[in-house]
RNA sequence: UGCGGAAUCGUCUAAUUGGUCAAGACACGGCACUUUGAAUGCCGCAAUGCGGGUUCAAGUCCCGCUUCCGCAUCCA
C-alpha cells in the first residue's frame, strides 16, 4: 500500500499540520484513517488562496493514503450559485486533484441538521429567539461589555419545538425569529455568547430549491458536516480559531464523531489581492474583463495566463504551512512559473515593437529557411524552419545610437549575431522629420552562416528577429501586476481601491509573429526569445488568428544604470 | 480596556525538542558558461522583537514588556 514514493530526495521535514497527521496514524487515532476535506463556499471563483488550501488538504490526503472530500459549504442562498460550482470543480480538477466520489453539498445535511436542532432544543441547549438582528447585537454587548440574556432565553421545550417547527413551515417572516444555541451571554469569546443556528431566509437555493425557508449558519453547519462525513482533520485558515470553541461545543453537545480542527495562516502574495470582495468589486466595476481575467489571481485567471499547474503545485508546497501571517513574495510564483515552462515551452521569435532592418547586401528578392531548436532544454522538441530574407525586423529596444559600454546589441558599425543566422552590422540610420528612426542599413557576412565567423571574430550580442516579408500580424497583450503597492488592496481612507489599479496592468501590442506561430492552438505556451512566455489565449484566439497573454517575463540580466 | 493567535536574514521557511561557526529557498550583488544579457553552475549578502532570569549551555525553558493579526453578521 506504500506509494512508492522513491524519490528520496531529502527526509522531508513536516510541517504543523503534517506532523499532527502523521503522529495520529502513529497513534491509531482515528483507527489510523485520515480524511480531509475542501469545503468552499460556491460565491465566487477560487483564487490563489484556495489553491493552497486544494494543495494542502488533498496533498496530505493522498500522501498518507487518505482521502479528501470536496463538500460545497452552500448555508448561505443569498450569494450562492450552480456557475460557482462548475467552476470550483473544474478549477480543482485542472489543478490536478481528483476527489473521485467524495462530492457532498452541506445541504444535503439540512434535514439531518434540523433533526440535530431538534435534539438540542429536547436538551435545553437550543431555544427560539424573536429578538431582531439588532437586538441580537446589542444583547449581545461587546468586548468589555457584558451580555443580556435574550427574553425568550428560558422558553419551554415544547413552546421553542412548536416555533421552530412552525419557522421551517414558513410562517415567520425572514428575520423575525432565530434559533440560537443557549450557551454562554458572558463568554468572553463572542462567539459563544449564543450563537444564531438559524436564521430565517425566504429565498431559493440553487440545490434545494424552495424546500426551505430556514437555513443554518456556518457554525452550526461545518463541525457537523464535518463529522457526517468522517472527517478526521478539518484544516482552516487562522480567522477560524475563535471558532473553534463553538465548533467543539456543537459536536459535543450532539456526542458525534470529533474531527479536529486545524487553523493555518492563509496565503497572501505580494501585488495580489485574495479578498473575494474585492475581486468581486473589480469583475463587477468593469476593471478586468471577468473572473478569468489573466490579470486575476483566480485559478481561472492563471490558467488563462498560462500559469501551468504544476508552477501553483510547487509554489504552494514551498510558501510553508505555520501560524504565521506572512507575505509572499510574487517573485517566488514566477520563479516555478518560469522553471515549467522553460522546460515545456516551444520557443519562438516575436518582434513586439518592430524596427526595420533593409540588409543591403542580400540579394533582392530572395529568401532562404534557417533551421531553430524548438527548446534547448529538450532535444525531443525538435527543430523548425524559419525564413530569412533581405528585410527583417528587429526589436527596436535591440538597437541604440549613442549605446553605452555595457550595451552588446545592435549599435552603429558594430556586428551582432542574428540567432540562427548570420552576423549583421549596422552602417547608416534612417530617421524621419521628427528625428525618429524607422529603418536600419545593414550588411550581414553571409561566411557566418553557423553563427561563427570562420576568421574567429567574436559578437557579444545575440538578438532575435523576423522576416519582414514573412512575418504575421498578431495580438499580444502584456500584462503587468493589477496594484503597483505590494500590499495589494491597501487602500488609505477615503480613497477608492479602484484608484489604486495600476493603469499599466494591460498592454496591448501588435507583433511580428514567425510564420510558424499562425498553427498555435488555443492554451499553447511559447517562450518567445529574449522576451517572456506567452500562451495563445483561449477565449480571444480564432484559428489561424491567436491572440497572445504574457504569462510572465523572462529574467532580464541587462539592466540600464539609471546614472550618467 | 476583553478574548484568541503570532513574532528567526529584505521575503517565505528550518533548526535533532536545551547542545558545533543558526540551515535552505526567493530576492539582491558578483563570477563562469552560453547562438536567449534567459536557463545552468559557483561565490557573496543577510536574522533569533526588547529586558531580565534559570543553566556549563537558551532561537528553544520561566517572568515582564513591545509590536502585529483576527474576533462583537441571523457571512463564510
Amino acid at each position: 500500500m506504500n506509494a512508492p514514493e522513491s524519490d528520496n530526495t531529502e527526509p522531508e521535514r513536516l510541517d504543523f499540520i503534517r506532523q499532527i497527521v502523521a503522529d495520529d496514524i502513529a497513534s491509531k487515532k482515528n483507527g489510523g484513517k485520515v480524511v480531509t476535506r475542501f469545503p468552499p463556499e460556491p460565491n465566487g471563483y477560487l483564487h490563489i488562496g484556495h489553491a493552497k488550501s486544494i494543495c494542502l488538504n488533498f496533498g496530505i490526503a493522498k500522501e498518507v493514503g487518505g482521502t479528501c472530500h470536496l463538500r460545497f459549504d452552500d448555508t448561505n442562498p443569498e450569494k450562492e450559485d450552480t456557475e460557482y460550482v462548475e467552476s470550483i470543480m473544474e478549477d480543482v480538477r485542472w489543478l490536478g486533484f481528483d476527489w473521485g466520489d467524495n462530492l457532498f453539498y452541506a445541504s444535503d445535511y439540512f434535514d439531518q441538521l434540523y433533526d440535530w436542532a431538534v435534539k438540542l432544543i429536547k436538551d435545553g441547549k437550543a431555544y427560539v429567539c424573536d429578538l431582531s438582528a439588532d437586538e441580537v447585537s446589542e444583547y449581545r454587548g461587546g468586548w468589555n461589555k457584558e451580555g443580556k440574556d435574550s427574553p425568550n432565553r428560558d422558553r419551554s421545550v415544547e413552546e421553542n419545538l412548536d416555533l421552530f417547527a412552525r419557522m421551517k413551515a414558513g410562517e415567520f417572516k425572514d428575520g423575525e425569529k432565530s434559533l440560537r444555541a443557549k450557551i454562554d451571554m458572558n463568554s468572553s469569546n463572542m462567539n459563544l455568547r449564543d450563537p444564531a443556528m438559524y436564521r430565517i431566509r425566504h429565498q431559493h437555493h440553487h440545490r434545494t430549491g424552495d424546500k426551505w425557508c430556514i437555513y443554518p449558519t456556518y457554525d452550526w453547519t461545518h463541525g457537523q458536516s464535518d463529522s457526517l462525513e468522517g472527517i478526521t482533520h478539518s484544516i482552516c485558515t487562522l480567522e477560524f480559531e475563535n471558532h473553534r470553541p463553538l465548533y467543539d461545543w456543537y459536536v459535543e453537545a450532539l456526542g458525534i464523531h470529533h474531527p479536529q480542527q486545524i487553523e493555518f495562516a492563509r496565503l497572501n502574495v505580494t501585488h495580489t489581492l485574495t479578498s473575494k470582495r474585492k475581486l468581486l468589486a473589480l469583475v463587477e466595476g468593469g476593471h478586468v474583463s471577468g473572473w478569468d481575467d489573466p490579470r486575476m489571481p483566480t485559478i481561472s485567471g492563471m490558467r488563462r495566463r498560462g500559469y501551468p499547474a504544476d508552477a501553483l503545485r510547487d509554489f504552494c508546497a514551498h510558501t510553508g504551512v505555520t501560524k504565521f501571517n506572512g507575505m509572499t513574495d510574487l517573485a517566488l510564483l514566477e520563479l516555478y512559473v518560469r522553471g515549467s515552462l522553460n522546460k515545456t515551452a516551444n520557443r519562438a521569435m516575436v518582434i513586439i515593437d518592430p524596427l526595420k532592418v533593409v540588409i543591403e547586401n542580400y540579394p533582392e528578392g530572395e529568401s532562404e529557411m534557417r533551421q531553430a531548436k524548438n527548446n534547448p532544454e529538450d532535444d525531443e522538441a525538435g527543430i523548425r524552419e524559419m525564413p530569412f530574407g533581405r528585410e527583417l525586423y528587429i526589436e527596436r529596444a535591440d538597437f541604440m545610437e549613442d549605446a553605452p559600454k555595457k550595451f552588446f546589441r545592435l549599435t552603429v558599425g558594430k556586428e551582432v549575431r542574428l540567432k540562427n543566422a548570420f552576423f549583421l552590422k549596422c552602417n547608416e540610420v534612417i530617421k524621419d522629420d521628427s528625428g525618429e528612426i524607422v529603418e536600419l542599413r545593414c550588411t550581414y557576412d553571409p561566411e557566418t552562416s553557423g553563427g561563427k565567423a570562420p576568421d574567429g571574430r567574436k559578437v557579444k550580442g545575440t538578438i532575435h528577429w523576423v522576416s519582414a516579408e514573412h512575418a504575421v500580424d498578431a495580438e499580444v497583450r502584456l500584462y503587468d501586476v493589477l496594484f503597483e503597492q505590494e500590499k495589494a488592496g491597501d487602500v488609505p481612507d477615503g480613497e477608492d481601491l479602484m484608484d489604486t489599479i495600476n493603469p499599466k496592468s494591460l498592454e496591448v501590442k501588435q507583433a511580428k509573429v514567425e510564420p510558424s506561430l499562425v498553427k498555435a492552438q488555443a492554451g499553447d505556451s511559447f517562450q518567445f526569445e529574449r522576451t517572456g512566455y506567452f500562451c495563445v489565449d483561449a477565449k480571444d484566439s480564432s484559428p489561424g488568428k491567436p491572440v497572445f497573454n504574457r504569462t510572465v517575463t523572462l529574467k532580464s540580466g541587462y539592466k540600464p544604470k539609471p546614472a550618467e
